[in-house]
DNA sequence: CGGGGGATAATTGTCAAACATTCACGAGCT
DNA sequence: AGCTCGTGAATGTTTGACAATTATCCCCCG
Protein backbone atom coordinates (compact mmCIF):
# COMPACT_ATOMS: atom_id res chain seq x y z
CA UNK A 1 0.00 0.00 0.00
CA UNK A 2 2.67 2.57 0.59
CA UNK A 3 5.75 2.33 -1.62
CA UNK A 4 8.48 3.04 0.17
CA UNK A 5 10.25 5.98 -0.89
CA UNK A 6 13.95 5.81 -1.78
CA UNK A 7 14.98 8.09 0.89
CA UNK A 8 12.82 5.61 3.80
CA UNK A 9 15.13 2.99 3.72
CA UNK A 10 17.38 4.59 6.42
CA UNK A 11 14.65 6.86 8.02
CA UNK A 12 12.09 5.22 9.90
CA UNK A 13 8.27 6.57 8.97
CA UNK A 14 8.20 9.20 12.76
CA UNK A 15 11.13 10.59 12.07
CA UNK A 16 10.54 12.33 8.56
CA UNK A 17 7.15 12.99 9.61
CA UNK A 18 8.44 14.72 12.15
CA UNK A 19 10.70 16.23 10.46
CA UNK A 20 8.11 17.52 7.63
CA UNK A 21 6.07 18.73 10.15
CA UNK A 22 9.25 20.91 12.32
CA UNK A 23 9.99 22.40 8.40
CA UNK A 24 6.44 23.27 8.02
CA UNK A 25 6.32 25.09 11.89
CA UNK A 26 9.54 26.61 11.05
CA UNK A 27 8.66 28.13 7.83
CA UNK A 28 6.16 30.08 9.29
CA UNK A 29 3.43 27.90 7.52
CA UNK A 30 1.77 26.82 11.13
CA UNK A 31 2.01 30.07 13.11
CA UNK A 32 1.74 30.05 17.00
CA UNK A 33 -1.74 28.67 18.00
CA UNK A 34 -2.28 26.86 14.82
CA UNK A 35 -4.68 23.74 15.18
CA UNK A 36 -3.34 21.16 12.97
CA UNK A 37 -5.86 18.38 11.13
CA UNK A 38 -6.48 15.33 13.75
CA UNK A 39 -4.51 12.28 14.08
CA UNK A 40 -7.04 10.70 11.65
CA UNK A 41 -6.30 12.70 8.91
CA UNK A 42 -2.51 13.73 9.14
CA UNK A 43 -2.37 9.68 9.62
CA UNK A 44 -4.59 9.62 6.54
CA UNK A 45 -2.32 12.20 4.38
CA UNK A 46 1.03 11.07 5.63
CA UNK A 47 0.12 7.47 4.64
CA UNK A 48 0.89 5.86 8.10
CA UNK A 49 -0.76 4.56 10.86
CA UNK A 50 -2.19 6.79 13.81
CA UNK A 51 0.37 4.80 16.11
CA UNK A 52 3.11 6.02 14.17
CA UNK A 53 1.44 9.75 13.00
CA UNK A 54 1.30 9.68 17.09
CA UNK A 55 5.05 8.70 17.29
CA UNK A 56 6.13 11.37 15.22
CA UNK A 57 3.75 14.37 16.97
CA UNK A 58 5.68 13.16 20.15
CA UNK A 59 8.82 14.00 19.14
CA UNK A 60 7.62 17.57 18.07
CA UNK A 61 6.26 17.83 21.56
CA UNK A 62 9.81 17.07 23.18
CA UNK A 63 10.61 19.70 21.47
CA UNK A 64 8.06 21.67 22.69
CA UNK A 65 6.92 22.26 19.46
CA UNK A 66 3.08 21.55 19.86
CA UNK A 67 1.00 20.75 22.59
CA UNK A 68 -2.36 18.77 22.38
CA UNK A 69 -5.62 19.18 24.61
CA UNK A 70 -8.67 16.71 23.93
CA UNK A 71 -12.07 16.61 24.01
CA UNK A 72 -14.34 18.56 21.39
CA UNK A 73 -12.51 21.66 20.57
CA UNK A 74 -9.04 19.12 21.09
CA UNK A 75 -6.30 18.80 18.85
CA UNK A 76 -2.98 19.35 18.00
CA UNK A 77 -1.58 23.06 18.52
CA UNK A 78 1.84 24.86 17.67
CA UNK A 79 3.16 26.15 20.36
CA UNK A 80 4.40 29.52 21.06
CA UNK A 81 8.50 29.64 21.39
CA UNK A 82 9.52 32.32 23.77
CA UNK A 83 12.31 33.50 25.59
CA UNK A 84 11.46 31.53 28.38
CA UNK A 85 11.10 27.85 27.06
CA UNK A 86 14.36 29.14 24.82
CA UNK A 87 16.25 29.07 27.98
CA UNK A 88 14.84 26.06 29.44
CA UNK A 89 15.19 24.08 26.60
CA UNK A 90 18.91 25.39 26.36
CA UNK A 91 19.75 24.96 30.20
CA UNK A 92 18.46 21.49 29.68
CA UNK A 93 20.84 20.52 26.93
CA UNK A 94 23.90 22.14 28.49
CA UNK A 95 23.09 20.92 31.79
CA UNK A 96 22.71 17.13 30.39
CA UNK A 97 26.07 17.70 28.39
CA UNK A 98 27.91 18.84 31.62
CA UNK A 99 26.63 16.34 33.53
CA UNK A 100 27.28 13.34 31.52
CA UNK A 101 30.63 14.95 29.80
CA UNK A 102 34.21 14.78 31.64
CA UNK A 103 34.93 18.79 31.94
CA UNK A 104 37.30 20.20 33.74
CA UNK A 105 36.26 22.89 36.54
CA UNK A 106 38.86 25.79 34.81
CA UNK A 107 36.71 25.09 31.42
CA UNK A 108 33.42 25.93 32.80
CA UNK A 109 34.70 28.81 35.12
CA UNK A 110 36.32 30.34 32.24
CA UNK A 111 33.36 30.22 29.90
CA UNK A 112 31.62 31.83 32.93
CA UNK A 113 33.79 34.33 33.12
CA UNK A 114 34.02 34.89 29.83
CA UNK A 115 30.33 35.02 28.86
CA UNK A 116 30.06 37.26 32.25
CA UNK A 117 32.74 39.63 30.95
CA UNK A 118 30.79 40.00 27.45
CA UNK A 119 27.15 41.37 29.50
CA UNK A 120 28.83 43.34 31.73
CA UNK A 121 29.24 46.63 30.12
CA UNK A 122 25.87 46.53 28.59
CA UNK A 123 24.66 45.90 32.21
CA UNK A 124 26.12 48.64 33.28
CA UNK A 125 24.36 50.59 30.96
CA UNK A 126 21.29 49.34 31.14
CA UNK A 127 20.40 48.06 34.44
CA UNK A 128 16.98 49.06 35.75
CA UNK A 129 15.53 49.76 39.22
CA UNK A 130 13.90 46.28 39.46
CA UNK A 131 16.56 44.59 38.54
CA UNK A 132 19.06 45.92 41.18
CA UNK A 133 16.06 45.25 43.41
CA UNK A 134 16.24 41.65 42.67
CA UNK A 135 19.69 40.98 42.99
CA UNK A 136 19.71 42.69 46.38
CA UNK A 137 16.82 40.23 47.52
CA UNK A 138 18.89 37.68 46.44
CA UNK A 139 21.98 38.91 48.04
CA UNK A 140 19.73 38.81 51.12
CA UNK A 141 18.04 35.35 51.01
CA UNK A 142 21.66 33.75 50.26
CA UNK A 143 23.14 35.38 53.64
CA UNK A 144 20.38 33.71 55.51
CA UNK A 145 22.04 31.20 57.56
CA UNK A 146 19.48 28.01 57.54
CA UNK A 147 19.35 28.49 53.87
CA UNK A 148 20.94 25.15 52.65
CA UNK A 149 23.67 24.82 50.30
CA UNK A 150 20.79 23.78 46.95
CA UNK A 151 19.37 27.14 47.70
CA UNK A 152 22.26 28.67 47.99
CA UNK A 153 23.28 27.75 44.77
CA UNK A 154 20.00 28.14 43.13
CA UNK A 155 20.23 32.03 44.94
CA UNK A 156 23.32 32.23 43.04
CA UNK A 157 22.05 31.24 39.67
CA UNK A 158 19.33 33.61 39.88
CA UNK A 159 21.42 36.62 40.93
CA UNK A 160 23.40 35.89 37.58
CA UNK A 161 20.72 35.36 35.08
CA UNK A 162 18.90 38.74 36.36
CA UNK A 163 22.67 39.85 35.74
CA UNK A 164 22.30 38.70 32.17
CA UNK A 165 18.56 40.06 31.60
CA UNK A 166 20.08 43.50 32.59
CA UNK A 167 22.18 43.62 29.53
CA UNK A 168 18.51 44.37 28.03
CA UNK A 169 19.87 41.83 25.38
CA UNK A 170 17.38 38.56 25.77
CA UNK A 171 19.42 36.83 23.12
CA UNK A 172 22.66 37.29 25.13
CA UNK A 173 20.80 36.93 28.74
CA UNK A 174 19.61 33.61 27.03
CA UNK A 175 23.71 32.09 26.45
CA UNK A 176 24.49 33.45 29.57
CA UNK A 177 21.63 31.70 31.33
CA UNK A 178 22.08 28.74 29.43
CA UNK A 179 25.77 28.20 30.44
CA UNK A 180 25.18 29.48 34.03
CA UNK A 181 22.43 26.72 34.71
CA UNK A 182 24.34 24.06 33.24
CA UNK A 183 27.60 24.67 36.23
CA UNK A 184 25.03 24.36 38.54
CA UNK A 185 24.77 20.74 38.72
CA UNK A 186 28.58 20.99 39.90
CA UNK A 187 28.53 23.46 42.27
CA UNK A 188 25.19 21.57 43.74
CA UNK A 189 27.64 18.75 44.91
CA UNK A 190 29.68 21.53 46.69
CA UNK A 191 28.73 21.64 50.35
CA UNK A 192 29.82 25.13 51.57
CA UNK A 193 31.47 26.26 54.90
CA UNK A 194 30.36 29.74 56.24
CA UNK A 195 32.88 31.02 55.54
CA UNK A 196 32.89 30.60 51.85
CA UNK A 197 29.03 31.77 51.58
CA UNK A 198 30.20 35.02 53.48
CA UNK A 199 32.95 35.40 50.77
CA UNK A 200 30.54 35.16 47.98
CA UNK A 201 27.92 36.98 48.97
CA UNK A 202 30.43 39.30 50.26
CA UNK A 203 31.45 39.44 46.19
CA UNK A 204 28.51 39.69 45.13
CA UNK A 205 27.57 42.70 46.83
CA UNK A 206 30.78 44.40 45.63
CA UNK A 207 29.56 43.26 41.87
CA UNK A 208 25.97 44.68 42.43
CA UNK A 209 27.67 47.83 43.65
CA UNK A 210 29.73 48.72 40.67
CA UNK A 211 26.29 47.68 39.00
CA UNK A 212 24.49 50.46 40.98
CA UNK A 213 27.46 52.72 39.62
CA UNK A 214 27.30 51.77 36.14
CA UNK A 215 30.96 51.14 36.77
CA UNK A 216 31.63 48.27 33.86
CA UNK A 217 35.53 47.94 34.58
CA UNK A 218 35.08 47.58 38.36
CA UNK A 219 32.51 44.98 37.71
CA UNK A 220 34.79 43.14 35.63
CA UNK A 221 37.70 43.48 38.53
CA UNK A 222 35.34 41.80 41.51
CA UNK A 223 33.82 39.01 38.29
CA UNK A 224 37.39 38.32 37.84
CA UNK A 225 37.88 38.10 41.41
CA UNK A 226 34.96 36.11 42.18
CA UNK A 227 35.86 33.72 39.44
CA UNK A 228 38.79 32.90 40.74
CA UNK A 229 37.50 32.30 44.36
CA UNK A 230 34.64 30.21 42.55
CA UNK A 231 37.41 27.98 40.98
CA UNK A 232 39.24 27.47 44.30
CA UNK A 233 36.70 26.23 46.01
CA UNK A 234 35.72 23.67 43.17
CA UNK A 235 39.11 22.45 42.78
CA UNK A 236 39.81 22.16 46.84
CA UNK A 237 36.43 19.88 47.11
CA UNK A 238 37.78 18.17 43.80
CA UNK A 239 40.97 17.32 45.90
CA UNK A 240 39.38 16.51 48.77
CA UNK A 241 37.06 14.04 47.27
CA UNK A 242 39.64 12.34 45.71
CA UNK A 243 41.87 12.10 48.28
CA UNK A 244 38.60 10.64 50.32
CA UNK A 245 38.18 8.19 47.57
CA UNK A 246 42.13 7.14 47.52
CA UNK A 247 43.84 7.78 50.89
CA UNK B 1 -9.23 13.40 46.15
CA UNK B 2 -9.35 10.25 44.67
CA UNK B 3 -7.18 11.39 42.38
CA UNK B 4 -3.69 9.97 42.88
CA UNK B 5 -1.99 12.98 40.42
CA UNK B 6 -1.38 16.28 42.72
CA UNK B 7 -0.36 18.46 39.97
CA UNK B 8 -1.85 18.93 36.78
CA UNK B 9 -5.27 16.99 35.90
CA UNK B 10 -3.14 13.92 34.52
CA UNK B 11 0.24 13.95 33.00
CA UNK B 12 -0.05 11.70 30.20
CA UNK B 13 1.79 8.17 30.39
CA UNK B 14 4.18 8.76 27.53
CA UNK B 15 5.46 11.91 29.28
CA UNK B 16 5.68 10.39 32.85
CA UNK B 17 8.09 7.72 31.68
CA UNK B 18 10.12 9.20 29.48
CA UNK B 19 10.80 11.53 32.33
CA UNK B 20 11.27 8.39 34.44
CA UNK B 21 13.73 7.36 31.93
CA UNK B 22 15.43 10.82 31.15
CA UNK B 23 15.61 10.83 35.26
CA UNK B 24 18.03 7.59 35.03
CA UNK B 25 20.36 8.70 32.51
CA UNK B 26 21.05 11.69 33.44
CA UNK B 27 22.03 10.40 37.21
CA UNK B 28 23.87 7.93 35.48
CA UNK B 29 22.23 4.97 36.08
CA UNK B 30 22.13 4.34 32.44
CA UNK B 31 25.66 5.09 31.32
CA UNK B 32 26.75 5.89 27.36
CA UNK B 33 25.86 2.67 25.33
CA UNK B 34 23.91 0.82 27.65
CA UNK B 35 21.54 -0.93 26.71
CA UNK B 36 17.73 -0.72 27.87
CA UNK B 37 15.31 -3.60 28.31
CA UNK B 38 13.30 -4.72 25.30
CA UNK B 39 10.39 -3.08 24.54
CA UNK B 40 7.84 -5.59 26.06
CA UNK B 41 9.91 -5.62 28.72
CA UNK B 42 9.87 -1.86 29.63
CA UNK B 43 5.83 -1.76 28.54
CA UNK B 44 5.22 -4.45 30.77
CA UNK B 45 7.66 -2.44 33.82
CA UNK B 46 6.04 0.60 33.43
CA UNK B 47 2.56 -0.57 33.46
CA UNK B 48 1.53 0.21 29.62
CA UNK B 49 1.53 -1.03 26.47
CA UNK B 50 4.16 -1.13 23.54
CA UNK B 51 3.01 1.90 21.82
CA UNK B 52 2.31 3.67 24.84
CA UNK B 53 6.08 2.86 25.60
CA UNK B 54 7.15 3.62 22.30
CA UNK B 55 6.15 7.26 22.52
CA UNK B 56 7.73 7.64 25.28
CA UNK B 57 10.89 6.16 23.79
CA UNK B 58 10.61 8.74 20.57
CA UNK B 59 10.29 12.00 23.24
CA UNK B 60 13.86 10.65 24.38
CA UNK B 61 14.92 9.96 20.81
CA UNK B 62 13.75 13.34 20.21
CA UNK B 63 16.00 14.63 22.88
CA UNK B 64 18.82 12.52 20.79
CA UNK B 65 19.31 10.75 24.30
CA UNK B 66 18.51 7.18 22.82
CA UNK B 67 19.11 5.85 19.69
CA UNK B 68 17.82 2.32 18.31
CA UNK B 69 18.54 -0.55 16.13
CA UNK B 70 16.70 -3.28 14.56
CA UNK B 71 17.47 -7.00 14.30
CA UNK B 72 18.90 -9.35 16.40
CA UNK B 73 21.38 -7.58 18.55
CA UNK B 74 19.16 -4.84 17.96
CA UNK B 75 17.32 -2.71 21.07
CA UNK B 76 17.58 0.66 22.55
CA UNK B 77 20.86 2.61 23.70
CA UNK B 78 21.90 5.29 25.65
CA UNK B 79 23.48 8.08 23.62
CA UNK B 80 26.68 9.70 24.45
CA UNK B 81 25.65 13.71 24.14
CA UNK B 82 29.22 15.38 22.82
CA UNK B 83 29.86 18.50 21.97
CA UNK B 84 28.87 17.81 18.31
CA UNK B 85 25.35 16.82 19.33
CA UNK B 86 25.08 19.78 21.81
CA UNK B 87 25.86 22.29 19.32
CA UNK B 88 23.81 21.11 17.07
CA UNK B 89 20.58 20.58 19.76
CA UNK B 90 21.73 24.42 20.62
CA UNK B 91 21.28 25.99 17.26
CA UNK B 92 18.22 24.50 16.33
CA UNK B 93 16.61 26.30 19.62
CA UNK B 94 18.41 29.32 18.76
CA UNK B 95 17.44 29.14 15.00
CA UNK B 96 13.70 28.17 15.85
CA UNK B 97 13.70 30.89 18.11
CA UNK B 98 14.68 33.15 15.83
CA UNK B 99 12.43 32.20 13.25
CA UNK B 100 9.53 32.69 14.63
CA UNK B 101 10.13 35.63 17.25
CA UNK B 102 10.36 38.95 16.13
CA UNK B 103 13.52 40.16 17.38
CA UNK B 104 15.60 43.74 16.09
CA UNK B 105 18.64 42.85 14.01
CA UNK B 106 20.66 45.13 16.35
CA UNK B 107 19.48 42.77 18.98
CA UNK B 108 21.20 39.83 17.25
CA UNK B 109 24.23 41.94 16.06
CA UNK B 110 24.64 43.13 19.98
CA UNK B 111 24.59 39.67 21.24
CA UNK B 112 26.54 38.22 18.55
CA UNK B 113 28.91 40.95 19.02
CA UNK B 114 29.14 40.54 22.72
CA UNK B 115 29.79 36.66 22.73
CA UNK B 116 33.14 37.67 20.05
CA UNK B 117 33.92 39.84 22.46
CA UNK B 118 34.21 37.43 25.14
CA UNK B 119 36.01 35.45 22.47
CA UNK B 120 38.93 37.29 20.83
CA UNK B 121 41.13 37.06 24.03
CA UNK B 122 41.17 33.19 24.19
CA UNK B 123 41.26 32.91 20.55
CA UNK B 124 44.30 35.27 19.80
CA UNK B 125 46.08 33.26 23.06
CA UNK B 126 45.05 29.63 21.74
CA UNK B 127 44.41 29.95 18.15
CA UNK B 128 46.98 26.96 16.62
CA UNK B 129 48.17 26.50 13.21
CA UNK B 130 45.58 24.16 11.59
CA UNK B 131 43.05 26.71 12.97
CA UNK B 132 44.55 29.79 10.92
CA UNK B 133 44.64 27.59 8.28
CA UNK B 134 40.77 26.32 8.24
CA UNK B 135 39.75 29.87 8.30
CA UNK B 136 41.91 30.78 5.73
CA UNK B 137 40.32 28.43 3.49
CA UNK B 138 37.25 30.16 4.55
CA UNK B 139 38.24 33.36 3.33
CA UNK B 140 38.99 32.22 0.27
CA UNK B 141 35.86 30.39 -0.73
CA UNK B 142 34.03 33.19 0.09
CA UNK B 143 36.38 34.92 -2.21
CA UNK B 144 34.72 33.03 -5.38
CA UNK B 145 32.93 34.47 -7.76
CA UNK B 146 31.05 31.48 -8.13
CA UNK B 147 29.74 31.26 -5.05
CA UNK B 148 26.23 31.35 -4.29
CA UNK B 149 24.71 33.53 -1.66
CA UNK B 150 23.59 30.35 0.69
CA UNK B 151 27.25 29.11 0.24
CA UNK B 152 28.57 32.83 1.17
CA UNK B 153 26.49 32.72 3.97
CA UNK B 154 27.54 29.11 5.48
CA UNK B 155 31.28 29.99 4.98
CA UNK B 156 30.49 32.95 6.92
CA UNK B 157 28.96 30.68 9.98
CA UNK B 158 32.06 28.65 9.71
CA UNK B 159 34.49 30.91 9.61
CA UNK B 160 33.45 32.41 13.38
CA UNK B 161 32.45 28.57 14.45
CA UNK B 162 36.33 28.14 13.77
CA UNK B 163 36.68 31.60 15.70
CA UNK B 164 35.11 29.92 18.54
CA UNK B 165 37.03 27.05 18.74
CA UNK B 166 40.38 28.61 18.67
CA UNK B 167 39.43 29.91 22.24
CA UNK B 168 40.32 26.48 22.91
CA UNK B 169 37.23 26.22 25.75
CA UNK B 170 34.14 24.21 24.14
CA UNK B 171 31.90 25.41 25.99
CA UNK B 172 32.65 28.63 24.98
CA UNK B 173 32.69 27.66 21.08
CA UNK B 174 29.21 25.99 21.90
CA UNK B 175 27.49 29.28 22.69
CA UNK B 176 28.96 31.02 20.42
CA UNK B 177 27.98 28.51 17.56
CA UNK B 178 24.58 28.79 18.63
CA UNK B 179 24.46 32.30 18.64
CA UNK B 180 26.30 32.64 15.06
CA UNK B 181 24.18 30.00 13.70
CA UNK B 182 20.95 31.59 15.40
CA UNK B 183 21.91 34.65 12.78
CA UNK B 184 21.83 32.69 9.55
CA UNK B 185 18.34 32.17 8.48
CA UNK B 186 18.18 35.95 8.72
CA UNK B 187 21.47 36.30 6.74
CA UNK B 188 20.47 33.86 4.42
CA UNK B 189 17.55 36.21 3.14
CA UNK B 190 19.98 38.70 2.35
CA UNK B 191 21.48 38.33 -1.32
CA UNK B 192 24.95 40.39 -1.64
CA UNK B 193 25.90 42.48 -3.89
CA UNK B 194 29.69 42.43 -4.92
CA UNK B 195 30.70 44.96 -3.54
CA UNK B 196 29.14 43.76 0.03
CA UNK B 197 31.02 40.81 -0.36
CA UNK B 198 34.68 41.86 -1.13
CA UNK B 199 34.11 44.33 2.09
CA UNK B 200 33.42 41.62 4.29
CA UNK B 201 36.15 39.24 3.01
CA UNK B 202 38.40 41.64 3.53
CA UNK B 203 37.47 42.81 6.96
CA UNK B 204 37.23 38.91 7.98
CA UNK B 205 40.72 38.55 6.45
CA UNK B 206 41.69 41.84 9.05
CA UNK B 207 40.73 39.65 11.84
CA UNK B 208 42.62 37.01 11.02
CA UNK B 209 45.70 38.79 10.51
CA UNK B 210 45.34 40.17 13.96
CA UNK B 211 44.09 36.87 15.19
CA UNK B 212 47.54 35.44 13.48
CA UNK B 213 49.19 38.15 15.35
CA UNK B 214 47.77 37.25 18.59
CA UNK B 215 46.21 40.97 18.75
CA UNK B 216 43.28 40.74 20.98
CA UNK B 217 42.76 44.47 21.09
CA UNK B 218 43.06 44.74 17.08
CA UNK B 219 40.70 41.99 17.02
CA UNK B 220 38.22 43.52 18.85
CA UNK B 221 38.55 46.93 16.57
CA UNK B 222 38.26 44.77 13.66
CA UNK B 223 35.40 42.87 14.90
CA UNK B 224 33.43 46.13 15.91
CA UNK B 225 33.74 47.51 12.18
CA UNK B 226 32.77 44.43 10.69
CA UNK B 227 29.69 44.20 13.15
CA UNK B 228 28.64 47.67 11.95
CA UNK B 229 28.87 46.91 8.30
CA UNK B 230 26.92 44.03 8.59
CA UNK B 231 24.24 45.74 11.02
CA UNK B 232 23.98 48.78 8.03
CA UNK B 233 23.65 45.82 5.55
CA UNK B 234 21.12 44.09 7.40
CA UNK B 235 19.33 47.57 8.22
CA UNK B 236 19.18 48.37 4.24
CA UNK B 237 17.97 45.22 2.96
CA UNK B 238 15.12 46.00 5.72
CA UNK B 239 14.19 48.88 4.49
CA UNK B 240 14.40 47.77 1.16
CA UNK B 241 12.07 45.15 1.60
CA UNK B 242 10.04 47.19 3.17
CA UNK B 243 9.58 49.69 0.69
CA UNK B 244 9.33 47.06 -2.21
CA UNK B 245 6.01 45.79 -0.27
CA UNK B 246 4.29 49.78 0.30
CA UNK B 247 5.65 51.54 -2.41
C1' DC C 1 -38.63 33.79 27.72
C1' DG C 2 -34.24 32.57 29.88
C1' DG C 3 -31.09 29.56 32.09
C1' DG C 4 -29.28 25.13 33.73
C1' DG C 5 -28.21 20.38 32.82
C1' DG C 6 -27.58 16.34 30.40
C1' DA C 7 -26.97 13.98 25.89
C1' DT C 8 -23.77 14.16 22.07
C1' DA C 9 -20.10 14.24 19.04
C1' DA C 10 -15.34 15.15 18.24
C1' DT C 11 -10.78 14.35 19.62
C1' DT C 12 -6.82 12.66 22.02
C1' DG C 13 -5.17 8.72 25.11
C1' DT C 14 -4.60 3.79 25.55
C1' DC C 15 -4.75 -1.00 24.66
C1' DA C 16 -4.34 -5.61 22.29
C1' DA C 17 -2.73 -8.67 18.83
C1' DA C 18 -0.75 -9.36 14.91
C1' DC C 19 2.34 -8.88 10.77
C1' DA C 20 6.62 -6.78 8.48
C1' DT C 21 11.43 -5.91 8.48
C1' DT C 22 16.00 -6.19 9.85
C1' DC C 23 19.97 -8.40 11.55
C1' DA C 24 23.28 -11.55 14.18
C1' DC C 25 24.35 -16.07 14.83
C1' DG C 26 24.79 -20.77 14.13
C1' DA C 27 23.68 -25.15 11.80
C1' DG C 28 24.30 -27.60 7.79
C1' DC C 29 25.78 -28.25 3.21
C1' DT C 30 29.42 -28.33 -0.19
C1' DA D 1 37.10 -24.50 5.90
C1' DG D 2 33.95 -21.47 3.83
C1' DC D 3 29.59 -20.21 2.29
C1' DT D 4 24.52 -20.26 2.59
C1' DC D 5 20.30 -20.42 4.59
C1' DG D 6 17.27 -20.78 8.42
C1' DT D 7 15.86 -19.15 12.80
C1' DG D 8 14.97 -16.22 16.47
C1' DA D 9 15.00 -11.78 18.60
C1' DA D 10 14.26 -7.22 18.32
C1' DT D 11 12.26 -2.88 16.43
C1' DG D 12 8.89 -0.87 12.91
C1' DT D 13 4.06 -0.67 11.48
C1' DT D 14 -0.83 -1.74 10.97
C1' DT D 15 -5.66 -2.48 12.31
C1' DG D 16 -9.44 -1.91 15.20
C1' DA D 17 -11.31 -1.00 19.14
C1' DC D 18 -12.36 1.18 23.65
C1' DA D 19 -11.62 4.88 27.34
C1' DA D 20 -11.44 9.60 28.79
C1' DT D 21 -12.27 14.29 28.14
C1' DT D 22 -14.52 18.43 26.78
C1' DA D 23 -17.00 22.04 23.92
C1' DT D 24 -21.43 22.47 22.07
C1' DC D 25 -26.21 22.12 21.45
C1' DC D 26 -30.76 20.99 22.61
C1' DC D 27 -34.33 20.13 25.75
C1' DC D 28 -36.70 20.77 29.79
C1' DC D 29 -37.83 23.30 33.67
C1' DG D 30 -38.59 27.49 36.15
Amino acid sequence: MTEPDSLSRAAPADETIAEDLRALIVAGELGPDARLPGEQELAARFGVSRPTLREALKRLAAQNLIRTRRGAAGGTFVNRVGWEEAREQLAATATLLVSTTPIEAGTLGEARMALLTACAPLAAARRTEPQLEAMRAEITLSSEPDTDDRAFCASDVRFHRILGEATGNPLLALHLAGAIEAVQPLLNMLSYRMRDRAEIVSRHSAILARLTDRDAVGMLAEMEALSRYTLDLVRRAQRLRAERRAP
